[in-house]
DNA sequence: CTGTGTGCAAAGGGTTTGCAAGTAC
DNA sequence: GTACTTGCAAACCCTTTGCACACAG
């Protein structure tokens, strides 16, 4: 298992299996939010529900969390050293491409502070921006 | 039929039916973005499938466009009065209670002006706030 | 009268749960 | 050995499509 996976793992109390190993190492691997059917896509060797129920076990770890993209899957993107169970830093946009589907971290994109309005309690704050990445700009409508 | 959705309907060329009355009604009266359950809802008299295609009309024709809000449903608002088929003025912020799964329009939170990055050809932008609105702050967490 | 709209039935796509066998510790 | 994990099957939720009847223009 990939050095990093494993600390993550124990750092966070979890058993090291290979599947979380396996993972794991897919989330350490790219700066991208992955649905999971890019799991399952992967690792084609695990089951489905398996790389699912990891994912639940992961973000209620605080390992991953959820990244709104405006597609309707539900995607995870691994958490900052600054993440735990309840709170995230997260604070950055999100670009989905219309074409591809892929939901890519933009990392240098803060997301600005606002003057929230009264008589709400905020917790998260997402910013998704969507469109068509530099690979699929060229393509054609269809 | 409200005498304002009767002139959505023309200006958009659409029979004027009364599902569309009834459908225009509810999002002319309230500043929420509206799943299709809501709108079922609130509409029992009507088919679900009918609200739904009634729905896809309205927004092929630019009288509504989907509110991303990092639920799993699809929501809708009313497009404001620029707005056409090609073009949407939708910068305002979105707020989504995480309690009572509602959504409402920040018409007062504009989304702020972004420095880009390249490589990127961004087409919408969304910004959603989410936590628990006034209603729901004082309850408790189960 | 003609083409668009509506209702009911059912299929699709993604997520979630139940249960028994397998594995980390 | 025991509690946690995994795999397979199936339920669920929401959205989307097919088809026949109803209605606006």
């Amino acid at each position: 298992m990939h050095p990093q996976a494993e600390s993550i793992l124990t750092r966070h109390q979890l058993r090291k299996t290979t599947t979380r190993g396996k993972v794991l190492s897919v989330f350490l691997s790219r700066e991208e939010a992955l649905a999971l059917d890019d799991l399952v896509l992967k690792l084609s060797e695990l089951d489905r529900v398996t790389i699912y129920r990891t994912l639940v076990t992961f973000e209620e770890k605080g390992i991953i969390h959820q990244a709104v993209d405006g597609s309707r899957r539900t995607r995870y993107a691994i958490c900052s050293a600054g993440c735990n169970e309840s709170a995230h830093h997260d604070q950055h946009a999100h670009f989905r491409c219309t074409t591809c589907d892929q939901t890519t971290c933009l990392q240098d994109v803060a997301i600005p502070t606002l003057k929230l309005p009264e008589g709400y309690q905020v917790e998260r704050t997402h910013l998704i921006l969507s469109g068509r990445c530099n690979k699929c700009k060229g393509k054609s409508n269809d």
